[in-house]
DNA sequence: CTAGGTGCAAAAGCTTTGCATCTAC
DNA sequence: GTAGATGCAAAGCTTTTGCACCTAG
């Protein structure tokens, strides 16, 4: 348990939201000025396979990260094209769907993920955001 | 309408299932040997615009491409982590979903994906896939 | 003839890794 | 003292792009 490691520690459970490994980096170092980019990324992984930090996968070139909440319910993701945020949105019924076609091919499921990109008419119509 | 571009939609329809960019490439300098790479991933948003094929995300850092189908209705995909096999199923509820969901927020859906990954049973018991 | 396509190689962008050094325990 | 963590810089991998050349119509 290192230094760098707690920067990185402290620096996701202050994130409420979700953030890329760059972003990461940026505030560890805010919190201590020695954290390099490699440790962020190798300590990602871990993070992860705690399950202290979900990776959320949008679909783009980048892996974003968001510190994991305590219930384990499946999640859906409403990403908006326009101002980057994503929305968590419990689904349930995820789970179900994610068994029923994956028996039907006699495979076991692992993990699913439903996403949903939008657009904001506000945006679109005031030209302002209340959302971002 | 160059000789190259024949190659690759020549390449592209010649194509049951998923492939990825450099896949495609190899497949068309098969037909045609002075085919680049810079050509195929010149010519791979061409064809997505044209609706002539679909690019399928799977949440790895490559894209993933099949020929598009005459219908559209949305398709969820079943990925097999033991065989790497993308399966398309038909979701038809997921617009359905996408539209409660994105208006519940105050957004205009634009696309949905509902994705499982899972593992193959009959791999991990005998040792050999049939599927893939 | 010329608008647009092509090939090559370099660059871009995120992530991973080799290696020598350092540090927590 | 030592197993494991770190930093730096280089490399990896897919995709994009600048530029000079070429070619279809």
């Amino acid at each position: 348990m290192t230094g760098q490691r707690l920067a990185i520690f402290e620096a996701v459970f202050k994130e409420s939201t979700h953030f890329t490994a760059e972003e990461l980096l940026d505030k560890s170092r805010a919190i201590d000025r020695t954290v390099s980019r490699a440790t962020v990324y190798r300590t990602l992984p871990i993070l992860v396979e705690s399950n202290l930090v979900r990776e959320v996968d949008i679909g783009i070139n980048m892996k974003y990260y968001m510190p994991n909440s305590e219930e384990d319910a499946p999640k859906a993701q409403v990403i908006c094209n326009d101002c980057q945020k994503i929305f968590e949105i419990s689904a349930p019924f995820m789970e179900w769907y994610g068994n029923t076609v994956s028996s039907n091919l006699g495979l076991t499921p692992i993990s699913q993920r439903l996403q949903v990109t939008a657009q904001c008419e506000e945006l679109r119509k005031s030209g302002v955001c209340s959302k971002s």
